[in-house]
DNA sequence: AATAATGTCAACCGCATTAAA
DNA sequence: TTTTAATGCGGTTGACATTAT
């Protein structure tokens, strides 16, 4: 197997010490982001330029919003799941402060355990079981009745829209025109009208709205074109 | 109290995409 | 147009913590 690069050019890894912390955040200060490939040497790092770029973006941010995650995050990470599929950086992106890592992580380690319990497979939404009757319980009072398609057929993983292949995907839906008549009728009862909850979020949080990348309107996806409208 | 099993999450890896030369 | 470098992403790993036996 080929050694990782970190390996063979004698660079550190593993769980960063403050002091390496502190010398990132005092150069990115300093210099700004950017230039990870020189970065490391010109802070004083033995770390590669992916490493410290990973490190800056998912916890050393001051704009990273630490600690547990709120009801009304864990209702949008739900629904955006089920709009988007896997793609976390779009999901984190509707959501003030937390980063792809983080979403992903709480959804593997603490959403997708909910929605089992609640009798949710949280593979293609469908019922397993009849779910314990929970008043107040918003992913259930989302989910109960959306557990099965019109057809009675199963929901695949992936949102309808996702090609296998990747370079497809990104052209996959001319959707967007049909996306939340189809995407109600997969699910019904889920509540599309996400910018009102980010709406709610942004402004119940001190941190400023989320600043997705300026990406050309052309390269989006209609997806995408949605979301971020 | 000791050990095994399980859960959490920071960090890494490899690949895809984008930008620059 | 092609090649190379830089960046970003999602999947996976592994160290550590917690819980169960």
């Amino acid at each position: 197997m080929r050694k990782p690069f970190c390996e063979k050019v004698g660079l550190s890894r593993g769980a960063w010490s403050k002091q390496e912390d502190q010398k990132l955040i005092d150069y990115i200060n300093k210099y700004g982001e950017g230039s990870w490939r020189t970065l490391p040497q010109a802070a004083g790092l033995l770390r590669c330029g992916k490493s410290c770029r990973l490190r800056w973006m998912n916890y050393l941010r001051p704009d990273i919003k630490r600690g547990n995650f709120a009801e009304d995050e864990e209702d949008l990470i739900i629904k955006l799941h089920a709009l988007l599929g896997n793609r976390w950086s779009l999901i984190a992106g509707r959501l003030p402060g937390r980063t792809n890592n983080e979403v992903k992580n709480y959804w593997n380690s603490h959403l997708r355990k909910k929605l089992i319990n609640e009798g949710i497979d949280p593979k293609n939404r469908r019922l397993t079981r009849n779910p314990p009757l929970m008043p107040g319980s918003s992913a259930s009072s989302s989910y109960n009745n959306s557990a099965k398609n019109n057809n009675d057929e199963p929901i695949t993983t992936k949102p309808y829209y996702v090609s296998d292949n990747k370079s497809d995907r990104d052209q996959v839906s001319d959707a967007a025109s049909g996306l939340e008549e189809e995407e109600s009728s997969c699910i019904p009862d889920l509540n599309l009208d996400l910018t009102m909850r980010i709406g709610i979020i942004s402004s119940s949080s001190s941190l400023p709205p989320p600043d997705p990348k300026p990406v050309p309107e052309y390269s989006r996806t209609s997806t995408e074109l949605l979301l971020f409208r």
